[in-house]
DNA sequence: TCTTGTTAGTTACAAAAACAACTAATATTT
DNA sequence: AAATATTAGTTGTTTTTGTAACTAACAAGA
């Protein structure tokens, strides 16, 4: 009558991805939030626009899968923080181009070693096929 | 001198984790939400009471890796909407013990279910060496 | 016994996320 | 051209989370 089955929630993949999302989430964050006082969407809009070099909110949005305002507040913040500068286009004055500061571009170059070398390192503890076998899964469930 | 580098934010695994972890949880999220007006919290909860019978929430803390605060409304929303009853402990009245009412057992045999089709069905596009393989990198990256 | 420390759980407050309503600029339709 | 619809982006409000401080019960040492 108790009903137990023996599915546990360890079994239950979306539950597992959350835990190593979060699990390795909290170790990276330190790096930009300590150093830089980012949130992650921040750090994510900054990694955006030193990867890809100039671009506008829209793009970022559908680029990084984040909401128009939580892309708002960030490139706010990062203005703030002068990491980023807007320009007004003249062609459509609705969107705005945004580009990195100097000191944005060497905040981008810093966190961004950092982010290869952490990854370089969580992923050092599996085999290549493991890795590929991985990263495949997950952007196959991630739906990319 | 635009320093850009063939690193993207798809190549960084706690980005992909957490868009898989985020793509799947919401697809999941009907479930508890639409139909019992749970939150994923609660809905973590319910399961334990459900799978592993009478616990306290510090058990739970420690099996679900959630944090106290979190467990403690989550508790109380679940005894609002009489899913669970709480018994204070004789040998320790620190404890209290939670146990599941039947409605709480309804709910859980009914999200269990759910859960284990929904697994079912998210891995069925994976062969079982590749499942084997992405539960055994995410155990290992969730630090279980 | 009387501190002092530890543990389970709650509560209060601050930070962040989610959602909806809004403005301003441009496109489209009539 | 006037009305309507879209699009980019912002702002305001509500939920949810995170953090820290708190209470109550028990444990242990002086």
């Amino acid at each position: 009558m108790t009903n137990i089955s023996n599915f546990d929630l360890r079994d239950f993949t979306p539950y597992l991805l959350n835990l190593a999302a979060e699990a390795s989430s909290l170790e990276f964050q330190p790096h930009y939030k300590d150093k830089y006082g980012m949130l992650r969407t921040e750090w994510r809009v900054l990694f955006h626009l030193g990867r890809y070099g100039e671009m506008t909110a829209k793009d970022i949005c559908d680029r990084a899968r984040v909401h128009k305002t939580k892309v708002s507040r960030a490139v706010s913040a990062l203005e703030k923080k002068r990491f980023l500068k807007r320009t007004q286009l003249e062609s459509d004055r609705r969107h705005e181009a945004l580009t990195l500061t100097p000191a944005g571009r060497t905040a981008f170059r810093d966190l961004n070693r950092a982010a290869q070398a952490f990854d370089q390192e969580l992923m050092a503890q599996f085999s290549d096929e493991e890795q590929a076998v991985l990263r495949r899964c997950l952007a196959r469930i991630a739906g990319l």
